[in-house]
Parts: structure tokens; C-alpha cells; sequence
DNA sequence: ATGATTAAAAACCATACGGTATAAAATGAG
DNA sequence: CTCATTTTATACCGTATGGTTTTTAATCAT
């Protein structure tokens, strides 16, 4: 995981993860069947540990506004300070998606969808609460959301500052107050 | 470029080209050198077709309300009407920037200033000309348009329904007005 | 300590890649 | 028509990939 998120899961071979792992050929493909599998569990044990967190903010019984801002705080943190590579694994996947085999796509496609329909619920919920008063449909705040996580993490393995990074994500955001 | 444009460059071999331009491998190499130097062509000319035209808009003397206009026609003008596949080339090549080489390479970071730059002096005149009154600066408002319009190619390759990425687009820039 | 089981190291395999050399075919000038 | 030049098709080269086999080393209960 941490060689994919790092160098980017198009730039490493199967050989580099091994030698990388110090793990032989042989054992990996034992415990993943193959490459694929590889993936597809690297891309779980990912969206557990750093996407499932940030949808169970969603869920916490809280303001729109708070929740919001939770969002913010967690997707803006310093990666570097937790020992984490800069960027998004799963962004990384869902763009060389076609690079992908039937496991690890199909994982992709099934925890985006699970994404956008979480950001959906969510909405929905602050409109029945009466806390996003906005006539943006939830379908498309939703998709926004996604696609502004997606651009910030871009930035973030483009190198773009973290100062500039803030600004663009908040402006991005303030549409939805 | 047809072929990177539709298929991915990660997903294109020389091979494949040769292919499909019904070129010989050896006329390729005398043309373009290597790959490399075929991919920095392909941008060159994917630019000056698709993206200088954008950025031209942004020159036209006239209010910037109305320059929003035509970037958002220009955005999100059907591809497939025009004979074109759906994405864009450009975009792809940023996100794989790492697999290019010297030259492709350096061509990306080149036109990735330069649109930036645009953008940026683009608010700048819109600042003075008192027709943009939000607090925000140029600087960001500048990656916030880049990175709206990658968010806004990457849906459309991933085949979002249109009527969606025009909501979730003039949803994005209605934080500049 | 020994014998069965498991893991690892190394070499190997077929394939596809980027790139090049060679030989056949097409082209052009005289 | 002929010869020189250029283009093409084909085969080739070295390398790296995903994936396997074989052989060696380590583990472990008896």
C-alpha cells in the first residue's frame, strides 16, 4: 500500500513491490493469487484505514455546518506529519482505472459509488433539517463534493502549497453554505 | 493524438500507433525520434487545437461575467458532436505525468504554467476593471478554474451524464461571481 | 535428531515493450 | 528503361513485465 500510494500504482511492478516488501514472488502470489488481487486488497485495507473514516464523519449526529467543517479539517491535514505520502491512493486508482484488472476496477467503481451516495445522504439529510437551504439538487452536491476531494488531491501530489491548497478547497466549499 | 485522446496514453503503445496510423515503425521513429518525442508533438498540437482556443477566449475584450460564458460554453460543448472523443488529452497527460519522459514531460509542466498564468492575469484584469469584487486571490482563483475544469474532464471521461456535469461546472464557477 | 512441511531464492517462461537493422518494394531523375 | 534514393515491411535485439517452476533453506512436531 504504501509503495502504491507512494510512487503511484501505474510506476510499480510486482518485482519492485516484492524487493520493496522483502517479500519473494512466490509468497505474494500465494496470498494474492496475483496482481489484481494485489490491488484489489491494497485498495480495501486503503479505504478502510483513510476513506471509510472520512464518510463516518458524515454520519455523526451533528450541524451540517459542523460536519462540513470536519470534513475540511480531514481532508486538509498534513499527510507528511502522519507519515503518510502525499495524494489520494484511491484517486490514483480511479484514474488509471483502465490500468486496472477486473478486481481492483470493479473495487474502485463499488467504493465511489458508495462515496457519492454517502455525500448524497448526507445532503439529503441537512435539507430535511433544514440546514442546507441551497436549491442544489443532493445528486449534484454530491458529485461536487467528490470532485473537489479528487482536484485537492491532485494538487497535493502535484506539489502545489498546502496555503494555496486551503484556499482553493474552502472556496470550493463555501458554495454549499 | 486521436488514439492517445480516446485510449489513454498509459494504455498506448508505439506499437498500437503504428497500427492504427497505418504507419510503419521506422517512418514513426525518423519522424518523431522515440516516443517521447512523438507524445510532446501529439500535446503540441492537441494544444493548439483544444487548449489555446480556451485560453484565447480569456483575451477577447469584454466583461468578465461574459468571459465566464463563453469558457463555460467552451468547457462543456459536446465532444462527440464535434467527431471528438470525450475527456481531455491534456488532463491525462498531468495525471500521468510521471510516465512521460524529458520532453512530454516538460511540455505538460509548460502548459500547465502557461494556463495558469492566463487564468491568473485574466482575474487580475477583471480586478481592476472592477468586475471582480470577491475577496479571493488571483493566485487561487486561478488553480480553483484549473482544477475545476480537470474535476469537470475527468467526469466526462468517466462518463457522468452531461446534464450533470454542466450542474456540478456552473455550480463551480458561480463562486466567482 | 529426524522427517515432514513450509517458505524462500533463484532461475525460468512467454509475452510485450521501445527501438534498430536489414531486405524488399516503391519512387524519382536522367 | 535504368539506376540511385527513399520508403516500407519484416525480422530482430535487449529489457522488463506478470506469473511458475525448481531447488534450497528454514521451521517444527515428534
Amino acid at each position: 500500500m504504501q509503495a502504491y500510494w507512494q510512487d503511484g500504482v501505474a510506476e510499480m511492478s510486482v518485482n519492485a513491490i516484492c524487493q520493496r516488501a522483502k517479500v519473494s514472488k512466490p509468497s505474494l502470489y500465494k496470498e494474492f493469487g496475483n496482481e489484481d488481487g494485489l490491488k484489489q486488497a491494497v485498495l480495501r485495507d486503503y479505504h478502510a484505514m483513510t476513506l471509510a473514516p472520512l464518510l463516518d464523519l458524515l454520519e455523526h449526529d451533528q450541524p451540517f455546518a459542523a460536519a462540513l467543517e470536519d470534513l475540511t479539517v480531514y481532508i486538509l491535514r498534513d499527510h507528511a506529519a502522519h507519515g503518510m505520502p502525499n495524494g489520494c491512493l484511491f484517486v490514483d486508482m480511479c484514474q488509471c482505472r483502465d490500468q486496472l484488472g477486473a478486481l481492483a476496477g470493479g473495487q474502485v467503481d463499488a467504493f465511489q459509488q458508495l462515496s457519492r451516495e454517502s455525500y448524497e445522504r448526507w445532503i439529503d439529510r441537512a435539507k430535511v433539517a433544514g440546514q442546507f437551504s441551497s436549491p442544489i439538487p443532493a445528486k449534484t452536491a454530491a458529485l461536487y463534493i467528490d470532485a473537489q476531494i479528487a482536484a485537492i488531491m491532485n494538487m497535493q501530489r502535484q506539489g502545489v502549497p498546502s496555503s494555496e491548497i486551503n484556499k482553493v478547497f474552502r472556496l470550493a466549499l463555501s458554495v454549499l453554505r
